[in-house]
DNA sequence: AGCACGCCGACT
DNA sequence: GTCGGCGTGCTC
């Protein structure tokens, strides 16, 4: 019999099923294989994985497997554990781990086929190559196409045959009739959908300066000792770290060891795939989500099958099938992407850390500006901690000028650019040099509010301001798509609607009117598209010398401009003010890589932020880039108000159409955790409240946070506490979900 | 979550 | 009588 994961099997019920293995099956079926089974008492078809294998004691009367899917196991014995680790840590299903390691291509999906492997024909030569000229030749007259295809192919030996069609303007019955003649033979060749890479010519050797060469030298110690490692690298903006995460790799290649670099967003994956490939050619694999299926399932087996030894993507690519790893790289490590918020809901670095505990490896969290918890292991002496002070080629930081929003606006100022901001841009445009813009803003779009009333438009089903949008003149739901026609006035008072809160379109508006003439290239999720893509806008920007940037989150990772010597944050305190223990966090990683675009080049920069609230601490210390300042206020904040990473955090989120069954599913799951938990002085119930966005898809959310230790035993009482809820009937419509550390 | 089973009311 | 409504409980 074999212990099998059931797709079908929500978590409440979620544990190993053991089915019978029909004698038909029994040689071949393995741990690892992905398995279909009958479930449930209408024995409807469900995927599976067999977890193990183990004597029928016959005991039981049990159902038998239906139908292997794979020939081959495809997940490991080591994949097995993560997933049964995962379902303990995350609260999922094993089956949900499984699905997170296996590029979507493998399974079924909504009765669709799945992916299959691409083949192409290869025509062959099965004479020499001058034989075939000659026989090419004797056919000149009498089988022209043939003779065209004899003589392509003494050229070449072998080639694709729909390449050979193409090239001679034959079809594939000339071909056949070669190859019932014995003069060529047909192949059938796997081949592998592979997403183009732009490679950089000969990239030459990597010399590290000082600075970075210390660092290098103390990460070679650490990964080659033998003995699983994990380290901190805190590296301002600009100081060559990815140079070092390449000679890294080099030598753990050269020591037979393979690696993964994550990326927090698939915009940064191409620039590393063709930094990367540069280096180190074939051996580079890419994977993330913007992938098709067909590519994602091709680079998934080159990296499994076909040696394949640097994986590249973003935050599932930590499940890449690499054996012998010797090095894991999250570069930006502070990013919230690496954060799944689906289920399974798991931290990229902590799936990093099993791996790397695992093959003995080294884990690299590199970061201009460190997420707190991670700053904070690093005192504490779990990570190993390097720094990288100056930037490369000793460039200066940019000097950075703070503007004083409330104070524009008393000045009649009611826009979104500051006049010491203007001052700046005309300066830059009459020098002829770059600037980049900043809105800090989700959404972009503008709010709509009544000039006398105040009445604000709110999506019905997911309780979140509405956006307007001038290229549809509709006000949108950014949750979940719902949409409406601007009315002419307010639906309540009748009065004017007035727009608030300048999305980039309105921005780009008053740019146009402040520097009549002067191009501006928008980049946001309206103008970023597949035909318009994010590296298309930006090298426009490099090579055109556009004047100016505007742009979103998007604008503010990775990018480098030699001309780039102004960079402006149009409303520094957005993020400031959310809900969230991480805000203060957030607010100051933002400015801080903003800042760090400005006077990449030979000229110095200049930053100019925007802010309503300049006297912010957080706003200053960013503006100093001043990292350590800002961790220790933020840590002893931490500290009083008892967040992560001092302590850790759960979140359990209640969902249903029905507001009050969802209020008191949370009170009743509240209070059946009170009784587990006692008054055990070391757990804090917080809450229920509702959640940061309190509707989503006709849904109520409310949350229950629990701030304690993250043990075996409390994970184990809140799964506890969760499919007893499941199984009350009571809690029918409502559904419930646990996080841990969750960002938002 | 999804599905069969069962115990009630409405209808040919 | 019996069709089908939904409330209930189980899933190897």
């Amino acid at each position: 019999m074999a212990k099998i994961a059931v797709s079908a099997a929500t978590f409440s019920i979620d544990k190993p099923y053991d089915y019978k293995i029909p004698q038909n099956l029994l040689d071949n079926a393995v741990p690892g294989m992905r398995v279909i089974v009958p479930f449930g008492r209408g024995n409807r078809k469900s995927e599976g994985v067999i977890l193990a294998l183990s004597e029928d004691t016959g005991l039981k009367k049990l159902k038998a497997i239906e139908q292997l899917l794979d020939e081959n196991p495809v997940l490991t014995e080591e994949n097995i554990k993560l997933a049964l680790w995962m379902s303990d840590r995350f609260f999922c299903t094993v089956f949900d781990s499984f699905r997170a390691m296996l590029p979507a291509g493998m399974w079924f999906k909504d009765g669709v086929r799945r992916q299959g492997d691409k083949t192409v024909n290869i025509a062959i030569l099965n004479v020499h190559s001058e034989e075939a000229l000659m026989l090419s030749q004797q056919r000149k007259s009498s089988a022209p196409s043939q003779s065209a295809v004899l003589e392509l192919l003494s050229a070449t030996e072998s080639m694709p045959v729909s390449d050979i069609c193409h090239f001679t303007n034959t079809k594939n019955p000339t071909i056949k009739a070669l190859e019932k003649q014995g003069i060529i033979s047909i192949e059938s060749q796997e081949v592998f959908r592979r997403p183009s890479v732009g490679v950089l010519k000969d990239p030459g050797p990597i010399t590290l300066n000082d600075e970075q060469q210390k660092v290098f030298d103390g990460l070679v110690t650490l990964m080659t000792n033998g003995t699983p490692e994990a380290a901190l690298l805190h590296g301002v903006t600009g100081s060559g770290k990815t140079l070092v995460y390449i000679k890294l790799i080099e030598e753990a290649l050269e020591r037979g060891k393979t690696a993964i670099v994550l990326v927090p967003e698939i915009a940064l994956t191409p620039q590393m795939m063709s930094v990367f490939t540069s280096h180190f050619g074939d051996a580079v694999a890419v994977l993330h989500s913007a992938l098709s299926v067909g590519e994602r399932y091709d680079e998934w087996k080159r990296i499994k099958l076909h040696g394949v030894r640097v994986v590249v993507g973003t935050r599932s690519a930590i499940f890449a099938p690499l054996e012998n790893l010797g090095l894991i790289v999250l570069d930006e490590e502070q990013e919230h992407t690496y954060k799944s918020e689906n289920s399974p809901r798991y931290h990229a670095r902590e799936i990093a850390k099993y791996r790397v505990s695992r093959a003995g490896g080294l884990l690299l969290l590199g970061s201009a500006t460190p997420s707190v918890e991670s700053m904070f292991n690093a005192k504490a002496g779990k990570y190993k901690f390097f720094r990288i002070e100056n930037r490369y080629n000793e460039k200066e930081l940019p000097s950075v000028i703070i503007a004083d929003m409330k104070q524009e606006l008393k000045n009649g100022n009611g826009g979104s650019i500051s006049s010491v901001l203007q001052q700046e841009l005309t300066r830059n445009i009459e020098a002829g040099e770059q600037s980049i813009l900043f809105l800090n803003r989700r959404g972009m779009n503008p709010l709509v509010a009544c000039g006398e009333c105040g009445f604000t438009y709110e999506c019905h089903r997911c309780s979140v301001a509405m956006t307007y949008h001038s290229a549809n003149s509709r006000l949108l739901c950014h949750y979940c798509g719902y949409s409406l026609p601007l009315p002419d006035e307010c639906p309540s008072c009748y009065g004017k609607l007035k727009f608030i809160g300048a999305g980039t379109q309105k921005v780009e508006a008053e740019l146009q009117e402040l520097f009549p003439g002067i191009k501006v290239i928008r980049m946001d999720t309206d103008t970023v598209s597949q035909s318009n893509s994010h590296d298309k806008l930006l090298s426009r920007f490099r090579e055109e010398k556009v004047p100016i940037l505007l742009g979103t989150q998007m604008v503010t990772k990775g990018l480098d401009f030699e001309n780039v010597t102004l960079v402006g944050v149009l409303l520094a305190d957005m993020s400031l003010y959310m809900n969230d223990y991480r805000a203060h966090e957030k607010t100051f990683s933002l400015i801080t890589q903003v800042v760090g675009r400005a006077g990449r080049g030979d000229k110095p920069g200049r930053a100019v932020i925007q802010t309503f609230t300049p006297k912010h601490e957080v706003i200053a210390l960013a503006s100093k880039q001043d990292y350590d300042g800002f961790y220790e206020g933020e840590i002893v904040l931490r500290q009083a108000l008892g967040s992560p990473p001092v302590r850790d955090l759960f979140t359990l989120v209640a969902t249903g159409i029905d507001e009050t069954a969802v209020l008191s599913a949370v009170s009743r799951i509240r209070s059946a955790l009170l009784g587990y938990f006692g008054n055990d002085s070391g757990i804090k119930l917080l809450g229920p409240a509702p959640a940061p966005v309190p509707k989503v898809n006709n849904r109520y959310r409310y949350r229950l946070l629990i701030s304690c230790e993250n043990t075996k035993q409390v994970r184990d009482t809140i799964a506890h506490t969760i499919r007893e809820f499941a199984r009350d009937k009571q809690g029918r419509g409502v559904s419930v979900f646990a996080d841990s550390d969750s960002y938002g």
